[in-house]
DNA sequence: AGGTCGGCTTGATAATTGTCAATCAAGGGC
DNA sequence: GCCCTTGATTGACAATTATCAAGCCGACCT
């Protein structure tokens, strides 16, 4: 794995949309390059772990390419809570209250990954306004992420749980009648609490309501069969609630 | 229910315990004052429906009295997601990003709350950065508390879950051997995800354990025992991480 | 092409959790 | 005191979900 330490210019020349992400969209110009000035741009192989639970916040993570998936352990057990994808922050809410990671974030593809020294984002942040608004703004989204998919895990089963969440892959490709699963079928698995197993038969019975599968490949007959059976709403599977 | 509308001194010489909570305590007394003057003290009797998710965030509520649980629906079901106790504030997050509630409130015991306009909250969060940074802190600590919440339940079976929970009570009231559950039972079991029936049967179960129930009444035998079983971990365990 | 590896699938079975119905117990109102 | 309501408990049973053990299949390697 190769390490680059990059100075502003080169991280934002090589990747502005590091300074169109809302989280720094709005800071002022000289805060943005103290952040970048003790930034690093690294590259990962697949399968490498870059975090671990339970370890100090020492720097926020911002993915530019890639995938990475944050996953949490205890007894022998393990489960997927998210996967993030290009451009996207990381551990946000460790790093401002310089808490211990409650997640530990593996690479799923080769991803770069910007680090950028937490004790920097927590003097940004005490500094500038405009910053501390924007985490509240990323943070009340990532609580309403979590909160949305806890009541999923509780109110829906596991079938009912895969179905609303084809539906939303659907919508997020533009409601195209075919598309593929965007990662491997375990950790989907993981994410929906589910067994890789029960995955697997959940997928044959979706074919009594319309659903064809192939590898990754996804076929919805009819998003109206579908959807009598999901009976998704806004509250748990709007993304953009 | 009586409605009350009251001015900042009024409020703040009933209930200095809302100066003093952390989203509030380091904000100008100017800005303090203002989001008071607009702001209500209600008193409900047990069994109100305060909010109700979907609807739009009209006030952030603070409970100086009572009980309050944060309870979501789908399809039929119902589960618990939280309770609030005094003096705390809820829907913070839906206030701030102006957004739909996720989850409904209901008032457990009488309570009193005191409800600030959503816009003025909004107002002084764009005019004061210490009550933005107070608000980004509250908000990291509620988005790690439903982390904590989606890695139980996905990592941990019911009974697993229950003893963990035992173990947490015990160390809120300071590590007494007998004290009564909070709150009650069918509650219990909606927040720990099983129903109540099988919350009867997991404490059933815990007798093995060196657990002992009588009514809300809990005897911890011996939290050596009932330890090995639970197996806690501060990453979802310790309240104050 | 053959071989190997990892992930996916399938069937059989077991464990966990939920449902339904009945009963019990405690607290409030009359 | 005595009903009446509500929540808690119990047992029998059903549904859901997990586990275990093959087997399958495609990607990748040599």
């Amino acid at each position: 794995m190769s390490i680059k330490g990059l100075g502003a210019d080169v991280l934002s020349r090589d990747f502005p949309e590091i300074r169109e992400l809302p989280l720094f969209r709005e800071i002022e110009e000289a805060h943005f390059e103290a952040l970048m000035r003790g930034a690093y741009l690294q590259t990962f192989p697949p399968q490498v772990e870059l975090i671990r639970e339970g370890d100090p916040s020492d720097f926020l993570h911002i993915v530019v390419e890639g995938m990475v998936e944050m996953f949490a352990a205890w007894n022998g057990r393990e489960t997927v809570m998210e996967t993030v994808s290009p451009v996207a922050a990381f551990i946000v809410a460790a790093t401002v209250r310089d808490a211990p990671y409650l997640m530990s974030a593996r690479t799923v593809l080769r991803s770069r990954i910007v680090l950028i020294p937490s004790q920097d984002v927590r003097n940004v942040f005490a500094a500038d306004p405009a910053f501390a608004r924007a985490v509240v703004t990323e943070l009340a989204e990532r609580y309403r992420g979590v909160v949305k998919h806890t009541k999923e895990l509780k109110l829906r089963n596991s079938l009912e749980r895969l179905a609303n969440y084809l539906l939303r892959l659907q919508t997020l490709t533009g409601g195209a009648e075919e598309f593929d699963l965007p990662i491997e079928k375990r950790r989907l698995a993981a994410y929906l609490g589910m067994t890789p197993e029960n995955l697997s038969r959940g997928l044959r019975s979706l074919e009594a309501h319309g659903v064809t599968n192939d590898g990754a490949r996804i076929v919805i007959g009819s998003a109206e069969a579908l959807r009598k059976l999901a009976r998704p709403t806004p509250l748990i599977d709007d993304t953009s609630l």
